[in-house]
DNA sequence: GCCGGTAAGTTACCACGAGTAAGTTACCTT
DNA sequence: AAGGTAACTTACTCGTGGTAACTTACCGGC
């Protein structure tokens, strides 16, 4: 017997949505390399010149996929930033949902993330996104600044933010340890950290040398 | 008449120095992906195969072009650390020797940081050596906080000059200024840059912009 | 000087995956 | 029901990573 569907015709934008979840979940799975174009049709259960048709190329699917998942991971972050009143709470917040909307995709993220030379533009879009709107939180904070100054310090942070979140996960550190490390370097600063200059670095026995 | 130069060999070192040279350049232009092994062959002036016998293949290619220059980073780091007497000297030395080193290196060091798919444990091997370092530097610092604490930091520096090293060739920063607005987060804090109207970070006088 | 062994190098091939041209069929309109 | 069109498939090409089998330059001993 034919077990075949007798070829079920789908709508287009219901066929672009099976296609990014498929290729999200697909690129997750086997790295982006490692995926193939035929993988990617087979778990939509269709043929692959119809991905061609709606993406152009293996490369336009990756950049569809990350535009999708970077509309969600702004919505998030500023939404969760908008909460907030003063700047540093405004940070602190929007870092957190950072790390915890990654958590919740973290397969689909470490490839995207991983595969920064394919995704190339597509992702410094998100970073300058990213520092744009750090930038602004800051210009509230330290008016004299001038606006290299404060780009340079967004950079910073967007930096950090994303080397934490991959150390976190790895080191299985709460997103809220990982803000709170963040905050005390950004906010505080180092220089409030010593004991003071009578205070010689005592070691408390809790800290062995890597 | 036949051109050819009557198959010259080469001894096993020379010919893997080549190689490496020709794959960093290779690389360099038009990418990891861009680039076909036959382009590194001829290069070099040699046949694929050679490239097969000496590497194994192209991911072990970059792997071995990664790991020479990183060497070359730790040392010219670590060594531009070692000249200073404070651990703030030290941060700031090492991460201004980061940048200039990365800067002499430039092409081959995009590539590399956007392949990060490909080059993957190796550049993690990489950033696990400066965190390392870098923590370090913190515990003598803050002889208060704990060791994941510490290493929360160090990864937040890292990422973030990660970032700035982008940056700040894109947008023409000059090294010394790039590593000024880091210590000004990471040292001073953001805390104390709120109240005055007229009070910017303070620079403390002795490291003048460029 | 010549001669054999070995490492360096080449030619000629395979496998597999991205991308495409041309033909086929399901669904919607009238 | 006819027939137009968009969705879909079959069957290919081409480029590139990787390999098997053969060839040749160099270096030692006699």
């Amino acid at each position: 017997m034919d077990t075949r569907a007798p070829r079920r015709r789908v709508g287009r934008a219901e066929r672009e949505r099976q296609i990014l979840d498929a290729a999200l979940a697909v690129f997750g799975e086997r790295g982006y390399q490692g995926a193939s174009m035929d993988q990617v049709a087979e778990r939509v259960g269709v043929t692959k010149p119809v991905l061609y048709t709606h993406f152009g190329s293996k490369h336009g699917l990756l950049l569809a996929c990350i535009a999708r998942a970077r509309a969600e991971l702004l919505e998030v972050t500023s939404a969760a930033a908008a909460a907030a009143s003063t700047p540093e709470e405004m940070l602190r917040r929007g870092t957190l949902a950072f790390f915890e909307y990654l958590e919740s995709r973290a397969p689909e993220w470490t490839v995207l993330y991983s595969e920064s030379a394919v995704a190339g533009e597509s992702l410094e879009e998100i970073r300058a996104q990213q520092t744009d709107f750090i930038a602004g939180l800051l210009a509230t904070q330290a008016p004299g600044a001038d606006a290299q100054r404060l780009t340079g310090w967004a950079n910073v942070i967007v930096g950090a933010c994303e080397r934490l979140a991959l150390w976190r996960t790895r080191a299985g550190v709460s997103s809220e340890q990982a803000t709170e490390y963040l905050m005390d370097l950004v906010w505080s600063g180092l220089a409030g950290a010593a004991g003071g200059p009578s205070s010689p670095p005592e070691r408390t026995g809790d800290n062995p040398p890597s």
